[in-house]
DNA sequence: AAGTCTATCGCAACACGTTGCAATAAGCAT
DNA sequence: ATGCTTATTGCAACGTGTTGCGATAGACTT
């Protein structure tokens, strides 16, 4: 267990990306794409932080956050905010989707490209914006806490 | 211009609300509800912070956001979190309201409850859970950024 | 292979928000 | 009025994320 390695792919990709835009690849960018990749699903900032560090102690949250960055710029990675504030990061491979968050139980549950649609198009025809599924975090009631408090 | 006094009712009622739990009325209380009152629409934490010291250079920071997490917990006031994670906070007595984010042209526009109704209603549908229009904030792209993107 | 240009890195400082703790003071009882 | 209880405050330190700057080092040219 350890290490695992983001799809040779994915790097590959990377590296012709950065090249066209002048940019380099470097060791610690190698690093911190393979964490990414192994917490697949979602990961704060400060762990990301924490796991890079593992693999290369030298590394500082500077450093850790502008490849994050540079990662959405080139549209590999997302990040969105949790209720609290706190940013989560995920790779663009996983599956687009939106966040539920119950207010009542904590929990927090997928919100899936299909499940997503028929919000996205309500939001749309009454609003005109077209909204990032990625963006999307809710905050609410999940169906089993509101049924508890009607009582 | 200055110091605009919340409704008298609004700190009538604050008091009340406090005395039933065992807490106190203090005179920063007064001044941060009524600095809240007075930027009606949104204000972050850092401004509020700011417009309280103009009145009372003695506060500081923990004592600002522990009362505004005691006017939330009172139902009071409300906040969010922007796309940059940044919190906003409001008093109840704006109506309430989502937000949307345009990434492209970064103008934020407000959601009112009766647009925002069968927006609610396809995510209770769809998911059975029930959002928050007060913590509902979306990123996306607004009518006229999408129309110049067709290009 | 050596030199040049500049992207990236590490550091240090900052901004926003949170938390623990000791001192203060609000509200109640006497 | 005086004293008691404890909510509230201010301080200081921390956590997460951002920014500016000088030093390092990647990639390209000659």
């Amino acid at each position: 267990m350890a290490t695992e390695r983001a799809g040779e792919g994915l790097t590959e990709r990377l590296q012709v990306a950065l090249k066209g835009r002048g940019q380099r690849w470097t060791e610690q960018r190698q690093i911190i794409v393979d964490v990414l990749a192994a917490s697949d699903g979602h990961a704060t900032g400060a762990e990301l932080i924490e796991r890079v560090r593992e693999q290369d102690p030298s590394a500082t949250p500077s450093t850790v956050y502008r490849t994050l960055d540079l990662l959405e710029e080139l549209g590999l990675a997302r990040h969105h905010h949790g209720p609290d504030g706190r940013e989560t990061y995920h790779l663009e491979e996983t599956v687009e989707h939106g966040h539920l968050h119950s207010r009542g139980c904590g929990a927090e549950q997928e919100l899936d490209a299909a499940s997503a649609a028929p919000i996205l198009k309500a939001i749309t025809s009454t609003t005109g914006f077209s909204a990032d599924l990625d963006h999307l975090s809710l905050q609410g009631l999940c169906a089993a806490c509101r049924a508890a408090q009607v009582s």
